[in-house]
DNA sequence: CTGTTAGCGCTTTCAC
DNA sequence: GTGAAAGCGCTAACAG
């Protein structure tokens, strides 16, 4: 069935030269061949569709050209961007990858292990903790030690570690949006926030809240306790936390006018909330959130939003990780931290529609 | 720097037997070795910490336990749930997968190469073609040839072949929607149709524009001509299909009360459209769509769709796949169809909202 | 310049 | 039962 492959030894007889030339030529060693010869094998290896069997040479070369992409969730909007722009800088450089998806920690160390089983030249992980993958690192200490190299992309380390580390400024995120809105005139400004309270500490939730609450600081406006609301970053509690600032609506002494909502899918809920009660936004409450899924422009209305800069930290990893690759003796490891990008769309009052929601009554 | 690894020749000195042992050992030919030596065996590969040079193995066994999955696309909605359900049902089975991303034949072609070279024991093609891939299928017929199972999900193939394939029911898709739609008591129901002239043919955009018409038909409705609106499978067709629609919403002899949208994409744009102009969705014209995006449940309406079914899709790929893999002399082609999955929500006025848009003039 | 040879780490006959 | 030995297809010294 399998048509029997045709190997080095194939063509080094019908080209009439040992099997040493025909892999000189193949590597580009063309300095120690006749170019009479080196016509010959080329010819060989034409008329036989010869190619060479990347296992067999992986064996020797003790290198795979291959690297292992290891995610911890393969569900999310942040993956796909960010693995196609792994993809497209490694396969330039003759780099395959390796998919794996590990949603706890003992299964990216079986993960990992398997890889490395592969022998994979190098990783990369990826950190989305959408099922809130127990952080823990330890074990890349390992691949440290045996001197393979990776990078981490928005991993919440527990401790410092000497890893070649990529994140993103959660507290920038929440200080930014928080001052776009101050800049739009809002001084009442609630926010719907992360889990504050996960065990272990969720990081990118503390820090946007806390960019919130700086900039707040930073302009002398109130912060009101009630409208720090924890919306788990899901769906559900961002609806929870829309309706109860609703309900609380004219209780306080103000009303916030404005929302800092620290991730997408909490400003859906709160979208919704809003939505069935029909308060207009940005009308009479606006929005800024984090995270820019390609949906985000074409919501009713459009989200502002800080998108993750997911193609810089899957360029800059590559690219940190082909350094290693190719380097002989260890590079210094980098700590990479990247800013959240604002997009100003209609949800916080900058660029009204066209025509006002109002008119739907006509 | 990189440790030394230890080979199976460690394992065997250090368990005082030969290589041959430790190797049936770990292969679990358990039937041709003491228990004694076994658990030496055992021992020293615990102590050591001995794992198997995947590679070498692979060499002899000329078996890589990898598969190469090639997208014609990373960036759709459509691409993560697919590869995620692959990937769950290849690990438990110890293969891994090889992610490669073509988006035309010339480089899909490279990709299999490349990944023949690497020696993957199957493929897994998936087209989505947001990238209009030039359809070309003819190198496939190598891989057959040289008995390397593989099967194609939503390709579409320009004549017949003897691939296993997965195919969507497009067709089935526009009609029950539209079926969907005259249930629901309309009687003009205009469509908005992916590229109906595009070269070479889009399978898809024919044939659920066709399911659309042969439901109008069975219903004995009046098919208007231009209320097939070309929207090109773009945010940006369907903005100005819809946009046409409303232009001449009064001029035809009636105007159209409810959508058959072939894509999301163009669902999007008409969205925006209805939006500007201050037309209520589900109320002054009810809308269904192919095409179930994460955001679908969360827009303002919430979207009717019909899903692609891509799990299922994924699954039954792979499982074909391991069947053949695991097979030792050929197995029979196999063509599945599957169906799109209704999901009722609010735009096509079934599950109107709790409290009607009108309110929010409150 | 070119061919011979010794492995890479593992599996698998095949004698003993 | 167990071990010695022959490769898998290729690269990289090392002679010549």
């Amino acid at each position: 069935m399998r048509r029997k492959a045709v190997t080095i030894r194939d063509v080094a007889q019908l080209a009439e030269v040992s099997v040493s030339t025909v892999s000189q030529v193949l590597n580009g060693n063309m300095q120690y061949v006749r170019e009479a010869k080196r016509e010959r094998v080329l010819n060989a290896v034409r008329e036989l569709r010869y190619r060479p069997n990347a296992i067999a040479r992986s064996m020797v070369k003790r290198k795979t050209a291959t690297v292992g992409v290891v995610f911890t969730s393969l569900v999310s909007n942040l993956f796909s961007p960010i693995i196609e722009c792994i993809q497209d800088i490694l396969r330039p450089h003759g780099y395959n990858i390796i998919l794996a998806s590990t949603p706890d920690a003992e299964s990216e160390i079986q993960a990992i292990n398997a890889l490395k089983d592969q022998q994979v030249d190098g990783f990369i992980f990826v950190s989305f903790m959408y099922a809130r993958l127990q952080s823990q690192s330890d074990h890349l200490l390992d691949l440290k030690e045996e001197g393979i190299p990776f990078v981490v992309i928005n991993r919440p380390l527990e401790q410092e570690y000497d890893f070649n580390q990529i994140r993103f400024n959660h507290r920038e995120a929440g200080y930014l949006a928080t001052k776009h809105l101050i800049h739009l005139g809002h001084t009442s400004i609630a926010t719907i926030s992360g889990p504050l309270h996960h065990v272990p500490p969720w990081q990118s939730a503390i820090e946007r809240q806390q960019g919130w609450l700086e900039a707040l600081k930073e302009h002398n406006l109130e912060v009101v306790p009630e409208w720090i609301r924890d919306g788990n970053y899901t769906y559900q509690g961002g609806y929870e936390a829309a309706c109860w600032l609703l309900e609380h609506w004219d209780i306080g002494r103000k009303r916030p006018t404005a929302l800092f909502v620290a991730n997408d899918e909490m400003t859906l809920g709160a979208l919704r909330a809003f939505y069935y009660h029909g308060v207009q936004v940005p009308h009479e409450v606006a929005l800024v959130t984090v995270g820019d899924p390609p949906y985000a422009a074409h919501m009713f209305p459009a989200l502002t939003t800080f998108a993750h800069p997911l193609k810089e930290a899957g360029q800059i990893a590559t690219r940190i990780l082909i350094d290693q690759l190719h380097a002989t003796d260890s590079l210094p490891t980098q700590k990479i931290m990247l800013s959240y990008q604002l997009h100003t769309r209609e949800s916080c009052g900058t660029n009204p529609e066209p025509k006002s929601r109002g008119l739907i009554a006509h």
